[in-house]
DNA sequence: CCGTATCCCGAGCGATACTG
DNA sequence: CAGTATCGCTCGGGATACGG
């Protein structure tokens, strides 16, 4: 049975106008909004192998800013993605974990993955297709 | 079993800078940013159900604009998840029909339905907490 | 009917410097 | 160590008007 269209009733969280029929799309929305950040996937992947440092993300994530960091983790806490802890230590430390939800999310996402690693090549043939057909470099 | 770390190997067709270990993090980022965008999946889901017209897209997607209903249908096009025809016809005809490969996308992006469904309250509650805890509106 | 062309705005993100 | 503050830019996206 392919997917079932109607199969995902409404859509209320969201404030975007997804008319009917169009609840699926709005759903899925719903979870871009929150991990559709640019660092919001590494970061998630990082703290779901166990708890995580504010530096040891810095490094393991290679490109970040330490404001998009902050910014980011502050997001996910606030979706109940991570868990933050505060060692009130000196120097402090503080430790980021993913909640269940969160490997939840990170478990659903393989099927994410798997679908990339199936057709990625397919898309880039595609890609120059296109280009190909209409103007590549004019 | 839980996710296997280390299952997905490389990384190849970005142009991110993902280090080692967040294979499956760059992975996942190669799908956002083909189905990031804000009305991708609305025309994604129209089109998966078959052939769907240009006026007909632009009176289901509600809120669309004409222009980033053809940016966005340029885009997956491109990608190989839309086919395009065109009839030769006065007045002209264009039909958008989903490709094998958006099908299975689209059936890959149950699985972020459901997690969506079942936690969506745990998230606005989340927020809720978080919001009540730090500064909500003052 | 099916688009393109232009203008404009705000969010997202990067760089840099400062702090408890 | 773990942040905050400020600036500035790029780019996604909305509004509107025009064209084949």
């Amino acid at each position: 049975m392919p997917v079932t269209p109607g199969s995902l009733t409404r859509c209320e969280a969201g404030d975007q106008p997804f008319p009917p029929g169009q609840a699926k799309a709005c759903t899925v929305r719903e979870v871009l909004d929150r991990v559709g950040g640019k660092w919001s996937i590494g970061i998630l992947v990082a703290a779901s192998q166990g708890p995580v440092r504010f530096t040891e993300l810095e490094r393991r994530i290679e490109g970040i800013s330490r404001r998009m960091l902050t910014l980011t983790l502050r997001n996910l806490e606030r979706d109940g993605l991570l868990h933050r802890r505060v060692y009130p230590t000196v120097p402090p430390k503080v430790e980021y974990t993913a909640t269940p939800i969160a490997l939840e999310l990170y478990e659903s996402l393989v099927a994410l993955t798997s679908w990339a690693e199936r057709h990625h090549t397919a898309v880039a043939d595609a890609r120059g297709a296109y280009d190909q057909a209409h103007g590549t470099a004019d």
